[in-house]
Parts: structure tokens; C-alpha cells; sequence
DNA sequence: TAGGCCATCTGGTCCT
DNA sequence: AGGACCAGATGGCCTA
């Protein structure tokens, strides 16, 4: 399954089982055969089945051929050994089978917490990234987090401090410091200026494919199609933040705003 | 065209 | 032993 439904989705995925081999991976220990490994992308999954069922087909890096050589006992090596070639093949169909159905897994889990992420959604609308998705979901906890918090000081102290819960955030019981997002959600994931190192999330190293901080969506172009910012305050005391306080005052919002603290 | 993002394959490791 | 998980490698698609 290709998670990508959205408008950033490719126009195709290569056939699944027609791509379980490709002649890079038959060449294990040559990588970067890159103009044999770009014709063989292209080839139907019976060229690539010929191939793997060759006469040269196996070479020492591959896992089973490998654990046949590997192997101590004679017996098992000859158990081993009479694995035919076919079986071999079903074993890496049913192994990259397994595989693709996990990162598919992977991806609707990713999917669902797209949906629940607050960036405006629509066919028209890029889907954001997987990088941008973990962490925008990351700041999105911490300001929900703090602004709980505060409701709940705001409560509190409505009340004379009868129902004064504070609840600690995650980052002030490790640091003792208060934590408020001060930037947009991605952004203080993007730009690695958190409230506190130990709520830094720093970049992974991404290899070949660095991320450009200032391409990642709603990180700081307010005319890019996800408006991260949107009616979430960027600092302490913004104009969302405004909005939360007018309606905790509303008598209405509060009663149910108390239901769930003192719940 | 380069860079970003992604899907897929693969081999290794760990767990049940 | 088999499955889950992970990271590396590679090629395809898309966009600036």
C-alpha cells in the first residue's frame, strides 16, 4: 500500500513483487553498480525470478546462502543446503511481504496522526512529512501540555487556590524551569531552541537527505500552505492564548472546564 | 538539475 | 525457528 493518497503522492509504486530483487542487492558486496542497478529497477518480477534462480544467483552475502556457511552442524548444513532455490525465493517474498506490511502499518499510524495534527488538511493541501508530522506532534503535546497547566493555575486561582492542581510538565520536573512554547509547534523542533535541553529535540542525522529547516512546512512562512501558527498563540501571553483565557472566563466553558479537573 | 521525501529490498539483531 | 524491528542502500517522483 503507497500511504500516500494525498497530492504529494507518486504517480506509482514499482511493482511490489516484481522488485524483490534488485540486481544491486543480488551484487551485495558491489554496491554502487548504479547503471546495472537502473536498468534492473525496470525489470518484470519473472527476469528478476530468473535471475535470482540462476546459476549465480547466490552469493555470500546472502542471508540464508550466509547462514548455510555459517552453520556448525553438518547435519543442519545439510538440511540447509536442501532448501532449493524456489523456497528460497518464497522465504524473501514472504520476508519483504512482512516488511512492506509493517512500514504500511507504519505510515497509517503516521496517517492517523496526521489527522489529529492542527495544520489545515485538504486534497489540495500538501500532506506534511514524516519528519514534520513527529515534530509537530511533538510541540503540539508540549503546548497542549502547558496550556493545560495553566488553565489549571487559572482555575485555581478563580478558586482561592482550592483546586490548585499544578501539574508538572514533563520538562519542568526534569529541569525545575517552566516551560512555555514559545515558538510555533515545528518550529522549535526545526530551529532546536527549546525551553530546555532536555526538551531540545535535536535533528537526527538524515544522511543524504538533510532536512531544510525552512522548506519543512508552517516552520516560518506564513504563506505556505500549512499555517502552523494558525490560531495558536507563537509566544506567552498571544493572541491564542488570549482566546483561552476569554473562554475559561466564560461561566459556562469553566463549569466544564472544573468537570475535568476535578474528575 | 539538485535536493527532499518516499517505498522497497536486504541483512543483521533481538525477542518470543 | 520465525517474526519484529532496525538501519543502510538504492531508485523513483516531485518541486524549487
Amino acid at each position: 500500500m503507497n500511504s500516500d493518497s494525498s497530492p504529494s503522492s507518486r504517480a506509482s509504486s514499482p511493482d511490489m513483487d516484481g522488485m524483490f530483487l534488485r540486481d544491486h542487492h543480488l551484487h551485495h558486496h558491489h554496491h554502487h553498480h548504479v547503471g546495472s542497478s537502473v536498468s534492473s529497477s525496470t525489470q518484470s518480477g519473472d527476469q528478476q525470478r530468473q535471475k535470482m534462480t540462476g546459476g549465480e544467483h547466490l552469493r555470500s552475502g546472502d542471508a540464508k546462502s550466509a547462514s548455510v556457511g555459517s552453520s556448525s552442524n553438518s547435519n543442519k548444513y545439510k538440511l540447509k543446503k536442501q532448501v532449493t532455490e524456489e523456497e528460497m525465493y518464497q522465504l524473501r517474498l514472504k520476508i519483504n511481504g512482512r516488511e512492506r506490511k509493517r512500514m504500511h502499518d507504519l505510515n497509517l499510524a503516521m496517517d492517523g496522526l496526521r489527522e489529529v495534527m492542527p495544520y489545515a488538511h485538504g486534497p489540495s493541501v500538501r500532506k506534511l512529512s514524516k519528519i514534520a508530522t513527529l515534530l509537530l506532534a511533538r510541540n503540539y503535546i508540549l503546548m497542549l501540555t502547558s496550556s493545560l497547566d495553566e488553565m489549571k493555575r487559572l482555575v485555581g486561582e478563580i478558586y482561592g487556590g482550592h483546586v490548585f492542581l499544578h501539574v508538572l510538565h514533563p520538562v519542568e520536573r526534569a529541569t525545575g524551569a517552566h516551560v512555555y512554547p514559545s515558538t510555533p509547534f515545528l518550529d522549535e523542533g526545526l530551529t532546536g531552541c527549546a525551553p530546555s535541553p532536555a526538551a531540545g529535540l535535536r535533528l537526527p542525522a538524515l544522511g543524504r537527505t538533510a532536512v531544510s529547516l525552512h522548506h519543512l512546512p508552517g516552520a516560518s512562512s506564513s504563506t505556505h500552505p500549512h499555517h502552523l501558527n494558525g490560531p495558536h498563540e507563537t509566544h506567552r501571553g498571544g493572541k491564542g492564548r488570549d482566546e483561552m483565557m476569554s473562554a475559561v472566563c466564560d461561566r459556562q466553558r469553566l463549569r466544564h472546564v472544573m468537570m475535568i479537573v476535578n474528575r
